[in-house]
DNA sequence: CATAATAGTGTCGATAGGACACTAAGTGAC
DNA sequence: GTCACTTAGTGTCCTATCGACACTATTATG
């Protein structure tokens, strides 16, 4: 490492993939951009990072700053670094990924955004920037790790049935899964809870509604315990 | 994102983790600081990101001007954004584990360094900025990854003896595996091939070389294959 | 040719995972 | 209040995989 910088430095950015889960797809959060360049277009929350914030933090505030979001699960994806990314001139962008779910969290637009909008994975807009590769990206990590990691959790609203929970998995993995043998898995690990509720106003039968047990879940993860879906 | 930038920009760096393998342990490539600060003490081969290169092309220029090491398999593992961890200023690096084989590759210092050394991981010495927590988290991605992709082969030279890839996965896993069963495992999968020759100037049974079958694996993945150890 | 070192090989039992179909319970319409 | 509709909730069996486990074969060396 040099010890003198006198080159011209790249920018530097953040830029989040804000997923999220309706009875439908896997939904995912845009801005349009109210600023040159893209101006118009679709693109993923983000902006500079200032020189007294960590990478994390500056992801959290662009995040607040343009679409309401916090206090969310927030994850580092990866770093893009290709050299034409942005016409203006060299920007690397350390991209993020975050799990919310929509009965907990309000979303406004502001700053820099004239809107931001929800928008299925699965008829998603015209991209500014390299964002539908990011995207794509950020899809694959989900994927991936759902399968590992209790992550999923962070999508459903905290009191949740096991259909609920069998869908998102559907919906990330994208193939159908047994419903007994799901159940079965689930139930055996003991990681989630039966709660005494019931799913409410629905014309049929309502589920029994069950809680993730994190505090079971890191117990048993130090005795070796594997989660795996 | 902001259309201007006003702001004082953080610096940009790369770091590389270069793991190799011996008969013993797995090894981690250091340079010796030659310049402030840290001057003196071991740290990771990187340096500053120009504006006219991709971060990939910083990390392998950087390799090769500071250890020799060029043409290896280079991975993106994490971007460090603290805001003290380089003393100087705010300095966000982007990190890369790279994979290497000992035969395959002559190591010589270079610019910036005094010297360039491989350690062991299990005998490291004290490490400049937070080069150390750069490289445990390139020991837990190497761990986590090496079960599910078939990069460990890079640690490896052309042809190998089945011993010597299971001594591979007992050293990066830590802990050991069982011979027959590991046999049975690798062969099964039809991923390394026999070749027609045995090792040379061992004091006893000489083992047959096998090696990689990209070309297979490539084959074999596309119809759904997944590699695992 | 005896010794020492590592190569190379197969079985069995336990476990986990996948395929598969019916009954139970609650809602709403008549 | 009964019938139709919708989703909840449940168990078995088969197969494949994984882990535990010990001996013979081959080569080099003294």
């Amino acid at each position: 490492m040099a010890h003198a910088y006198e080159f011209a430095r790249p920018a530097l950015t953040v830029d989040i993939v804000v997923f999220a889960l309706d009875e439908e797809d896997l939904q995912v959060m845009l801005i349009e951009r109210d600023l040159k360049p893209f101006e118009g277009q679709w693109a993923l929350p983000g902006g500079f990072v200032r020189v007294d914030e960590t990478l994390e933090e500056a992801a959290r505030r662009e995040l607040e700053e343009e679409t309401g979001l916090k206090d969310i699960y927030l994850e580092q994806l990866y770093t893009f670094g290709d050299i034409k990314r942005d016409p203006r001139e060299r920007v690397v962008t350390v991209t993020y990924y975050a799990l919310v779910n929509l009965e907990g969290h309000d979303v406004q637009a502001s700053t820099d955004a004239r809107n931001a909008a929800w928008f299925s994975m699965n008829d998603l807009p015209k991209l500014a920037f390299d964002h539908k590769t990011i995207l794509r990206a950020a899809h694959e990590r989900l994927r991936g790790k759902v399968r590992y990691q209790p992550i999923g959790f962070e999508l459903l609203p905290e009191k949740f049935t096991l259909r609920q929970m069998q869908h998102l998995y559907e919906v990330i993995l994208d193939r159908e899964l047994d419903k007994r043998n799901f159940r079965k898995k689930v139930l055996g690990m003991e990681i989630v809870k039966e709660t005494k509720e019931i799913e409410k106003d629905v014309a049929h039968r309502a589920a029994r509604l069950y809680r993730f047990d994190k505090r079971r879940y890191d117990k048993l993860t130090k005795q070796g315990f594997n989660f795996e879906i």
